[in-house]
DNA sequence: TATTGTTATACTCTATAACTATA
DNA sequence: TATAGTTATAGAGTATAACAATA
């Protein structure tokens, strides 16, 4: 490999897929949301927010969860009023998940504390540095190691 | 929010940490490695290529994880011989973890697949953008949003 | 017959506490 | 007294299999 540039994004990368560094950031964007606002529960919600009201079986395949891992999550999230479950009139075997207002102000919340996060950090940036790393942040994840 | 550069790279981190991205690439660098070679043992085996020969506590400190737990994995990489212990010269109640010819090659041969995988998604882009992007991960993952 | 949501079972992993040995 | 490694116990979470209801 005579280009080093292979090595140097799979360290950056590498730091940044940590546990820690996700777990420490997690926690950050959670905070005071409630603790039915977890590690489990906050990709079932956030990925109910993308599909809209959807079935547990659907969610699953979405999210990359088991129906029955799905059924428990949400079990604590109703419980905390975050979502709730209706009859799908269009089929009568299913249920469907619909985030409540208050679980569409959790997803609201953490994704307003990301970006603002990120603006902080970027505040020392040039400007044309942080609109190129946003656009090839964008293309790399899109396009890059992860889809084959 | 004026400026929708923060929300930009918030969705693509986003995508870039979800569980599913990080499942399927764990899967491909680790392809063939054997079976002591999961999502809980790398992080041991990683972190002990990073620190060199270290005990037990000390690793975990440096990993993010419980020494009990460092024990444990420990015990499953040892059994695969990725990974030996050995009396600490220099304080008799430590035992240090010492990774064996195999466990050096099965971090080499991760890395190098990582490495490998994002040259070729980066084939196609300009050199400069290749560069620049590399140069701006580095940083923002630096002085990022995850130190506070 | 296949798929829905849910529940029961067995299994894995972890955190806490305990133990012995050494600093 | 504090810290090392390890092990036992208890708790949480998951995957598998099962169930009744519906397609």
């Amino acid at each position: 490999m005579t280009n080093p540039t292979g090595h140097e994004i799979a360290e950056a990368l590498g730091l940044l897929l940590r546990r820690s560094t996700r777990a420490g950031l997690h926690a950050q964007l959670t905070e005071g949301l409630g603790e039915a606002v977890d590690e489990l529960t906050y990709p079932v919600l956030s990925g109910l927010a993308r599909t809209g009201p959807c079935s547990a079986a659907d969610l699953g395949r979405e999210v990359g969860l088991d129906r029955t891992t799905v059924t428990r999550r949400a079990d604590r999230l109703e419980e905390a009023g975050l979502l709730r479950r209706e009859a799908d009139p269009g089929d009568r075997r299913a249920t469907l998940l619909v985030l409540t207002d208050a679980g569409q102000g959790v997803v609201r919340t953490t994704r307003e504390r990301l970006a603002a996060r990120i603006e902080d950090s970027l505040a020392s940036w040039p400007a044309a540095d942080a609109r190129a790393f946003a656009r090839l942040l964008r293309v790399f994840v899109d396009e890059g190691p992860f889809h084959a």
